[in-house]
DNA sequence: ATTTAAATTGTTATAATATAACACTCTGTA
DNA sequence: TACAGAGTGTTATATTATAACAATTTAAAT
């Protein structure tokens, strides 16, 4: 795989060293002492990182989190699990799980290439709280 | 269950008259003449519509579409199929899946209550184009 | 080395999505 | 009939994301 640009090797380091999912403007703010000064310039550097599966967009949340799948490449089956008390979200790594989403068909007989999944609940630590 | 309120009622109906989700701000210009004139009144009747299951949001989207089954009184397993072609998106009402997804535990130990599940690729129609 | 196309960057402005805060009104029920 | 909870109306503002255009860098192929 190619090298990332300097834009995008900031931005994922950032989000990759954050131990939670991170929102564009939170991350335009921490790079700007590094020169990235525009939300475009944040937005391009995370479209190409979701592209290349380095990244993936927490969708009900609008937030970036590193891939914690270190053999992804492509984006195109996600799962995440989301406590709604602390926010923690963790990617789901689950080989029967993308084993079935992968192998769904319904009787649309639509052609799926791509699927996202987001489980809500509560993590360990909030359900004892 | 408790009927719904004017604003809510407007908009449930010009969603569940629609054959495709609709963003927030289409809504609007389409009610204004019902004299719901504010964004605010929008997302609160949208926050309720979905709170109780008569509508659910597509997330990659950011658009809301009428619930299409009939006994949903709770959007607390959802699955939709998205063509990214022509934007059509279809809820899934499969058994099968809604079991497999409400049984699956992550090795996290979390509790969940709640899952969403999008799935992109390209509908019959759009297949042959 | 030089060309060339594609990708990336920088910049300003603006569009699109969503919520805060406050006052008032309606509705069911005890 | 008063009271609590849900809903409404309104203005302002916060948050998320893209349009448009010009310049620069990069990688690969001559």
């Amino acid at each position: 795989m190619q090298n990332l640009s300097k834009n995008q090797q900031i931005i994922f380091d950032l989000i990759d060293k954050s131990n939670e999912p991170m929102k564009a403007y939170a991350i335009l703010f921490n790079v700007q002492k590094k020169g990235i000064k525009a939300p475009l310039q944040v937005y391009r550097a995370l479209d190409k990182l979701v592209e290349i599966g380095k990244i993936h967009k927490i969708e009900s949340r609008n937030a970036f989190i590193a891939c914690q799948n270190s053999s992804c490449q492509v984006s195109k089956a996600t799962a995440f699990s989301i406590c709604e008390s602390c926010e923690k979200v963790t990617e789901i790594n689950n080989s029967s799980l993308s084993k079935y989403l992968s192998n769904f068909k319904d009787r649309a007989g639509m052609k799926y290439s791509k699927y996202n999944l987001e489980f809500f609940g509560l993590c360990k630590k909030c359900i004892t709280k």
